[in-house]
Formats: C-alpha cells, sequence, structure tokens
DNA sequence: CAATTATTCAATTAATTACTTGAATAAGGA
DNA sequence: TCCTTATTCAAGTAATTAATTGAATAATTG
C-alpha cells in the first residue's frame, strides 16, 4: 500500500484551507466576519468588492469551511465557522505582522491588521470628543468639509496632511474619518499619522453614516 | 505616500503568509521543518520534488517570513523562522481536520481509514512496552531510525515492510509509529499490517513529539 | 586549476485563480 | 400575478502560479 496517494490528498486537503487564506480580499472579508454576522452586500460594501465577486469569495471561504451561512428572507448571512477560524487568523496575522515587520516596506507601527480594522465607534468618539480627549480630523476634500462634519473636527484633507503635522501633537489621540467604510482616506491617513509618531485611529464608517445615524453636524 | 492604497496593501502582504500555505507541497515542507531544520536536498527527497522546485517553494516559504535559511559548505539548510509558524500551522491542521472530518469525498478513503486506526497514547504505549506486551515498529528511513528512536523500537522502513512481515507475529499487537501527526508513513504501514491480518494501530504523532515529551530516547 | 556537488536562476508550458459581465434563482411585497 | 431585491450561476478574459528543463553560481575536493 506504500505507492497511495493518501498523502498527496492529505496536503491536498490542508491546502484548500491555505488556499482560502491566499487572497487579500478573502482576508479582509474573514477579518469583518469576525465581528459578526454579515449579509452579502454588507460584505460587499465594506471591502468594496462588486457583489458577484464577494459571493465568490464566500463561497470558497464556505468550501473550505471556515465561514457557514444561513438565509433568512433575501439576505444570506455569513459568519465565521468557528472560534478555531479566529485562532488561525490570529496566528496569521502575528505571523504576516511579526515576519513582514523587518523585511519590508511597510513599516512595523501600521502594519498591525486589527487596530487598523477596529475603528472607533461613533458613540465612543462624540464622548471623547465632548471632554476634549481627542483630535478629530476630517480628510476628506476641503468642499466636502464645508457641507457639513462631525462637529469639533477640523479639515486636513489628506494631501495636506504633511504640512499640518505641526499642529498635531503626540500626546493627544488623533481620530480621521472621510466617506465611509468603502473609503480609503482615512486608512491612509492614520498610516501616515503613526509613521509620524502619532496616536491615530479610524472612526467607524464614515461622514455619511455619523449623519445618518442622528448624530450632530457642524456647517 | 498618500497615492497609495494603504488598505490594499495591508491586505496584499497579510496574504502573503496566506500565499505561501496555499499549497500542498508547501505545506508538507513546512511539516518536515517543523522538526528541524534540514537541507534542500533532504526536503526534495522526502517531497518527492524535483530538487528546483523544492527550492523555489522554500525561497517563496522564505519570502513570506516563515522559514529562513543558513548556508553550511556547499548546503543550504532552512528551518522555521520561529514558534509562531507551528503555532499558525497547528491551527491551519486543526482547522482543515475539523472540515474534512464532515463534509468531504476524502472521507471515504483517507478518514475512514483514519478512524479505524486510532493511535495509542504515548504513556499508554510506554506502559506496554515496559510489559513487553506489544511490538513497536519504525517504519522511518533507517537513517532517521539510527538519529534516534522510542526503546525497544525495531527499524522497518515502509519500503521494506513486506519483507518483514514474517518477523512480525498475528498474536501481538503492533505499534507504528512515524514522523509525527501528518506523516502518512504510519498509516500505510498500519493498512497494509491490517491487510495481512496483523492487529496493528499507530502511535499518537510521531517520533518527534516522543522527543519533545521527555520520553526515553534510545540511539 | 579542473572537477564535483548543492543550490539557484531563467525561460517555457500547463494549470489555476481573480474579476467582470449578464443572466438565472428565489424570496417577498404590490 | 408581476415586480423588486439579494444572491448565485456561468462564461470569458486577464493574471498568477506550479512544474520542468537546462544553464549558471558558488563552495569543496582532487
Amino acid at each position: 500500500m506504500s505507492g497511495s496517494n493518501f498523502k498527496h490528498d492529505l496536503f491536498g486537503q490542508f491546502a484548500r484551507v491555505g488556499k482560502a487564506l491566499a487572497n487579500g480580499n478573502r482576508l479582509e472579508l474573514l477579518e469583518f466576519l469576525a465581528q459578526g454576522e454579515r449579509s452579502v452586500e454588507q460584505l460587499a460594501l465594506v471591502s468594496g468588492l462588486a457583489v458577484a465577486n464577494t459571493s465568490q469569495h464566500l463561497q470558497q471561504l464556505r468550501q473550505s469551511g471556515l465561514v457557514n451561512c444561513r438565509k433568512a428572507g433575501l439576505q444570506v448571512f455569513y459568519k465565521l465557522s468557528s472560534d478555531d477560524v479566529v485562532e488561525l487568523l490570529n496566528k496569521l496575522r502575528r505571523v504576516a505582522e511579526r515576519e513582514l515587520a523587518d523585511v519590508d516596506r511597510l513599516v512595523d507601527t501600521f502594519l498591525t491588521v486589527k487596530d487598523n480594522l477596529e475603528p472607533i465607534a461613533r458613540k465612543e468618539l462624540l464622548e471623547r470628543v465632548n471632554d476634549g480627549l481627542v483630535t478629530v480630523i476630517d480628510v476628506r476634500p476641503y468642499e466636502e468639509f464645508k457641507a457639513g462634519h462631525v462637529p469639533g473636527a477640523i479639515s486636513i484633507p489628506l494631501s495636506d496632511l504633511h504640512k499640518h503635522l505641526d499642529k498635531l501633537g503626540t500626546e493627544q489621540e488623533i481620530v480621521a474619518y472621510c466617506r465611509g467604510p468603502h473609503c480609503v482616506l482615512a486608512f491612509d491617513a492614520v498610516a501616515e499619522l503613526r509613521k509620524h509618531g502619532r496616536t491615530a485611529r479610524r472612526m467607524e464608517d464614515g461622514f455619511p453614516e455619523w449623519k445618518h445615524a442622528g448624530l450632530p453636524v457642524e456647517e
């Protein structure tokens, strides 16, 4: 029986799970799913992928056993299939962060996937703004800021960020926001700020969602 | 800097590690490397890949930070870059196994075999060896046996098993072990032995784990 | 120095994967 | 019943990846 291909099949099966982790978009979907159950549409929005494409990625994840789904009315909700998957993602993230930190052009301080992904909630931000604990910056183009913004926020379009760095102290936490969950302006702003030693996070979603949640708006 | 899509880069970097895990042959190489440092040639031999191909896989693994290497004379020795990698592999294995257990077509071939081949725990084995109740066979290549093995075990490389069948009586239980939890040598050996009417089981995990557990080793 | 050896490089081919597009389901509401 | 909506399917193209081959590097040995 020594000529068997059990071995080959076995590692092939392992690799199916590996393959599921081999694509940045799928990893992003998994990270969002780590926060809870989500519909296909939500996931498409947040990842910036086409719906059909998102659906296909999700099916791959399902076939490799990392997620499962339930249908509720018109929507299909996906979630991670077990805590093992969360742990697997954590390990993967740790290895990626630790190993790529030295080698790569992306400096260690901002290759922290989780921090970049875990934005500050709107309510928490509102409290902190009221207590004067954070500096909020609006990194959208000035026109959009003028049309309405989070109270107390200052306008620093991403392209001008470097000019305003000295205004932003290293003590107080900085929170950046932009157009919404699939806008990357705030991601890049946070990366830039961290590179210069500031403590920075993204705000949950973006201004449209802030306004839609009925929170105060300044014009 | 601000023109770059940081978010995209972030997950792209993250996926580099995922991609390294996306191929059965690379996973097999990693499993062997989990046992310790190995030369390219050794790895090629054990995995059945061409040397050039092995070398290329190893370079991919190195670029994703999972392994590193040192040159000693003519040879290049690769090893896992940290314990985090071992943990990552363990998580991957667990998730993959859980998935294999319920769903798949491979269930018919490999997994039902696996179920039939419930391994014997190391401690239990040790007791039985001491009481002379079992015959322990080491089915790894002779070189590996020579470098250290379970006390009292006899070396029967899988490829030679058929020649030694008559030595192995039908009365006493036979326990086979190999390199580790995903080395299939012992699986195949047990399958072969059972086919010939012997009572056979695998030992839990393999020799590296036995040694690591602080159990006695014979050289 | 020439020959040997282990490994890597470079170029080719075959296979797999990602994304897009437009159509098909399937559930719910008008 | 027909319309709308969320999701999936299927087909095509572009891009990436795996394996093979033969040549190129280095370190060692005779």
